[in-house]
DNA sequence: ACCTGAACACCGTTCAAGT
DNA sequence: ACCTGAACACCGTTCAAGT
């Protein structure tokens, strides 16, 4: 039977997510369609455009937070949303950061955030600014973990290496809170809330 | 003549810089000094050996400024110092953000950023916390540059598409405050100064 | 010590041709 | 429309052998 483009953006995903972004490739993704690499440029003109799809699947598999008005707790949810997408997935962060990098895609989910800190009123280059300072803390911060660097040893304040100690949400949600004070002092209403 | 270590090390920042970090490859990197790939391998044991080497040229191409024990200033100083180490080379910070998120180097430059945020006294695991949110940061933000996404691609609120404008230190600078002022809320003297 | 030669097991992509 | 077959121009790495 036939595939179409949704097939193989499906099945690049279950591959990524069982093997990882270096065993991601076209030959790989061919074979485990049953047919040959080249019949994968019927679907997709590029690896890029595939990889672009695929982070667009990442992120789509919930949708982000709608917005309630208040930017603090919005922005933090929209944050939470984002980190969430992309530890669902092996690589996750890795590819959701390589595509956005490069412009093939994520594009939304950058949005979203824009959208979250609207109602905190700064001016229009400080919310791009804020917003990609948010973007990559939180890509940062899940990459860090997933290439697991066992989080601490990019890490490593020397003389403090407990064996094994998950470090898991306290570390993200302190550093988020660093940026979003910050981003609170410049804030229409001072004190983020 | 044959080659040492160090010369093939300097070969591949020079490629690096002159081709970008796609073209960095064993086999490119070997004809470059006139030898067959498989002489790499008498001085390095892998890829990842010699970006990891790559990197920490990089960031050995300047020294990092000496702390004077104000935190603010000299963390400013740092970030800046590894934000123009890394924009210094053609795909710098991609290289560096790289080697450092799977511990193949860059780790002087790291520990330069807590070393500077040491006088603010916050508790080791917060500053931890705060030496990543920075390294994301600026090697976030020069990573948007040089992959030249035109800085507000990634960016772009809707509507404001100007073509050609650099928009060049007042965007670090803002998002770097951003979070300074963030980590000055925590430390142990108020207000980051 | 430093390198060659030859191989192994891969890549992304193109393109004429089949059905 | 969807795919095969065959090719092109590459990868990183290993290993026996040369000097």
């Amino acid at each position: 039977m036939p595939h179409r483009r949704a097939d193989v953006v499906a099945r690049a995903l279950a591959v990524l997510d069982a093997h990882g972004l270096a065993d991601l490739t076209m030959r790989r993704l061919a074979a485990d369609l049953g047919v040959r690499p080249s019949a994968l440029y019927h679907h997709l003109a590029s690896k890029q455009e595939l990889l672009g799809a695929v982070a667009d699947s990442v992120l789509a598999r919930r949708p982000p937070p709608a917005p309630t008005g208040e930017w603090a707790a919005d922005t933090a949810a929209t944050c939470a949303w984002l980190r969430e997408s992309v530890l669902a997935y092996r690589d996750g962060a890795e590819l959701v950061a390589t595509v956005a990098s490069y412009g093939l895609g994520a594009r939304a989910a950058y949005d979203a955030v824009v959208a979250a800190l609207g109602p905190a009123g700064l001016d229009d280059a400080l919310t791009g600014t804020a917003a990609r300072t948010l973007w990559h803390f939180v890509l940062g911060h899940a990459l860090d973990e997933q290439t697991h660097l066992q989080a601490d040893s990019v890490g490593a304040l020397p003389g403090r290496d407990d064996p094994r100690h998950r470090r898991p949400e306290p570390d993200f949600d302190r550093g988020l809170g660093l940026v979003l004070d910050g981003i609170g002092l410049r804030a229409r209403s001072h004190g983020h809330v």
